[in-house]
DNA sequence: TCGCGAGGTTTGTATAGCAAAGTAGTTGGC
DNA sequence: GCCAACTACTTTGCTATACAAACCTCGCGA
């Protein structure tokens, strides 16, 4: 029982203690991954393939933008105005950072098929 | 880029929307992780292990609590209070659907190192 | 028996997340 | 060519969340 008998096997530290909640947060986890894919991303683009309010993913973007790990460039397309969102360098380390840290988490959990369970 | 061409390598769909808040939040990810790793882990050692005040970690419980995903058994050890907590089957299923979510998030993040990166 | 500390819980508050309402430019109908 | 409806977001307002400080209860030592 963990916290009582000092089991070698049990590992005693945080999951998660190094994620950094400005990209583990759900949707902003998913903006960076799709930004990641390619050069830019167009904001309906966005707000369409993760079903979100224009509103919601707004404040997300600048949420983003805020922590440096996105750009964003307004412009038009035709006579029509857009935004487009593309992942910095540095939104680039973070979102490897995050993904370093949920491997290790899903190894973690796939790992223990604890005898008692 | 995407949203202007179809390209058929682009993988048009939210990377996030199958993650569930309740399991996804850091803190509680943390703890059900912990708690799948033996049949029931005392408060004290969540509150150490993840370094969390005491009012953060009861706070969380009570939201795992509330979800259905863990049990907590108050007692004593000796002649001292004790509060222990246990994952329930149903949260195990929800720990899992996380992990197996993360898995498909890394794989796709892993998975692209779009030429124009 | 009084105070101190252990072990949590409740309360207060700042922030986050979300959608409704608002804004600015565009297009289509007549 | 003027006005209504639409596109493409942004701002605002509300609710819920996350956190720590303050609080509570019980046992133990002096």
């Amino acid at each position: 029982m963990v916290g009582e008998s000092k089991d070698p096997t049990t590992q005693e530290t945080s999951p998660t203690e190094d994620l950094d909640d400005t990209v583990h947060q759900r949707v902003r986890l998913g903006i960076l991954t799709i930004a990641n894919e390619s050069r830019k991303v167009e904001f309906r683009f966005l707000q369409e393939t993760m079903g979100l309010t224009a509103g919601n993913l707004s404040q997300h973007i600048r949420v983003l933008e805020e922590a440096g790990f996105v750009n964003v460039q307004k412009g038009t397309d035709g006579r029509r105005p857009r935004t487009w969102v593309s992942i910095t360098r540095v939104g680039k380390v973070a979102l490897r950072q995050e993904i370093a840290v949920l491997k290790a988490l899903v190894s973690r959990v796939e790992g223990s098929s604890a005898p008692s369970n």
